[in-house]
DNA sequence: CTAATCACTCTAGCAGCTAGAGGTTCAAGA
DNA sequence: TCTTGAACCTCTAGCTGCTAGAGTGATTAG
């Protein structure tokens, strides 16, 4: 059994983190000590660490939840587990490609004026110019 | 003058938003019209313009007012400015390599069980799986 | 002049945490 | 066994960057 800060300290989930992971029903309520503390079980940990590494991936809580709800399943249930997947790829490579653009942007922005301080630098005006 | 309605519709900055502008102080505050409404200046749709287009280049709004109040600058201010550009482009370049890293992941996720329903999907397991 | 649209302020809510106050429990050493 | 210090508890409030609603007043086109 452990504790949250073992729990945190395993999984890198910040400790009041994991109490709101409990709290919005992601994390099962754990057992408790004589003294109200929190003691989990290794199937708990597992689940924290499940919990991090999708939201590492950028999935939203509900998401998370989604496919917590998942777990085990099969047929029909599991096209929902493959769509979460897919939407979310989706949604990241429509990050990336917008992300890159902004950074070709930021390039220009960056190198609008290399330290020539006798003018009045033209990286204000780039942030301004909006026709991209 | 321009109505915070025609401010919207210009820029693409909602109502709301322009109002917690102003309160943020990003916007100056307008003149109001006799019944109390706003009325803006081309400048201030200027202004909103820039922020709009900082916001979608991703600073926050701190950065965005700290931009705004070197505009003009010179010298030494300047610097600020570039550091702003420069940070931004920093932490758009590592945003991208981690969501390129993470899409590889998750195309992964997504192929690893292409419909067959017959056995428990991998899906499940690759997110939980977090090696990578 | 009236109706439709627009604007006003204020409060509260969203995600996804994070921080603090003020108090209790646990575990290890003396 | 006692003590001390770290870890834990609950609760409230705050953060960013908005967004939505209630209830009211202003403006404008016909």
């Amino acid at each position: 059994m452990l504790s949250i800060g073992q729990m945190s300290r395993r999984t890198g989930v910040k400790v009041p983190t994991i109490r709101f992971y409990e709290q919005k029903g992601l994390l099962p309520e754990p057992e408790r000590t004589a003294g109200n503390q929190r003691r989990y079980t290794p199937a708990a940990l597992n689940r924290l660490a499940f919990i991090r590494h999708a939201r590492n991936l950028g999935l939203p809580l509900d998401d998370v939840a989604a496919l917590i709800s998942l777990e085990g399943a099969r047929g029909a249930a599991l096209d929902r587990a493959h769509n979460i997947a897919q939407t979310q790829q989706a949604r990241l490579r429509d990050r990336i490609a917008k992300l890159q653009g902004l950074k070709r942007e930021l390039d220009r922005i960056a190198t609008a004026c290399d330290g020539k301080h006798d003018h009045v630098c033209a990286v204000l005006h780039a942030f301004g110019d909006h026709r991209t």
